[in-house]
DNA sequence: TTTTTTTGATTGAACGTTCAATCAAAATAA
DNA sequence: TTATTTTGATTGAACGTTCAATCAAAAAAA
């Protein structure tokens, strides 16, 4: 038999080539070729491991929303206050983790993306789901519903707003900013009006 | 001599093309070919007004980027008071001539390809820009200076946010509700603390 | 006519996919 | 242990497709 526990290194190998490639060169030049030299592999084992480039993109899109949702359950599990869960699901999202340069270009490139291409856009909606439930349930014990329903629609926009500006900015906002502005936002929100 | 008004008149159809376009197949799949044949022209015909293909994405960013500052302009030129410079600045980006689908698809593929184009970098750090400084500016005639800035990165997170929304919800957020999130977010900078 | 616009065919490069061949490690058997 | 068999891992090249760019020639206007 060839060497055991292959697969999982070979996965994980190409899917962080794709995201270091996407933010290198952006999406249109990651080919499978780059990806591949970016991981010290060939071409050929791209179809091996995912069946097609689809497929590894899938996989690598997939693994960003995954890394995300174990960072928001980490952080959730320690909250005892809807107040502490708001915290948790803002820093959660801005975390070092979630928050490497290379990571936010691959994001915005498969929002971009799942637009026209539905395996990607299924990942996308799941994962905007999510997050608009864990803000909406924890608002709920704070205000009045409808008020709740708007207190998450607007900061899941802040928060994916904050996103993007990171990716686009190149200096001038950075994480703490972000994290703070998103927090600032959160407290005014609790305000009585 | 040639028809007259011609260049104008395939520029626009062009263009409208693009965005049409990279909407319905996707940035991927917005060639000349699909693109011209969208627009009712033959392929060679791009080439002839805008070099190459990178000419045309290049105008049609530029083209967004005009249609945004155009409409902002217009009612920062009727408001009076900080206050309602804000609020202008929020509602010239929610406005109907720049929320149509396709419009949107089309900022949220420019917002990822250009960050590995710096034709198209430049187009967005221009438009950057003049969002922050629009929104500072009024700002810093309200609050403290050091508020102010995080006031102006906050809202323009916010903006940016509920448009990234609207362009991957497909129904749950509509264009009035972000245009409200936005207005309630502005209202609360502005409360005594 | 002269000049510009517009077309559609052509070209060469780059891409994703496929696959036969090779290789190394594990399993098996003695 | 040692020799043999089995299996999946991996490569690199060939194939067909698609694309952007180019260009010669046709169409249209002045």
């Amino acid at each position: 038999m060839p060497k055991v526990g292959m697969e999982d290194l070979r996965r994980r190998q190409l899917i962080a080539a794709t995201i270091t490639s996407i933010h290198e060169q952006g999406f249109a030049n990651a080919t499978i070729s780059r990806i591949s030299k970016t991981a010290g592999l060939s071409g050929g084992i791209v179809a091996h491991y995912f069946d097609d480039k689809a497929g590894l993109l899938a996989a690598t899109m997939r693994s960003l929303a995954q890394s995300l949702l174990a960072e928001t359950r980490r952080r959730l599990k320690a909250a005892e206050t809807p107040e502490e869960r708001i915290d948790a699901v803002i820093l959660a999202n801005f975390s070092d983790a979630q928050n490497d340069p290379e990571s936010v270009s691959a994001w915005l490139a498969f929002w971009s993306e799942a637009r026209s291409t539905p395996a990607l856009w299924r990942i996308q909606k799941i994962n905007e789901r999510r997050l608009l439930s864990n803000l909406k349930h924890a608002f709920k014990q704070l205000l009045p519903e409808d008020e709740a329903e708007i207190a998450a629609a607007g900061l899941a926009a802040m928060i994916e707003g904050l996103w993007l500006r990171c990716a686009l900015s190149h200096g001038p906002l950075t994480v703490d900013q972000a994290r703070m502005i998103a927090r600032d936002y959160a407290a005014r929100l609790l305000h009585k009006d």
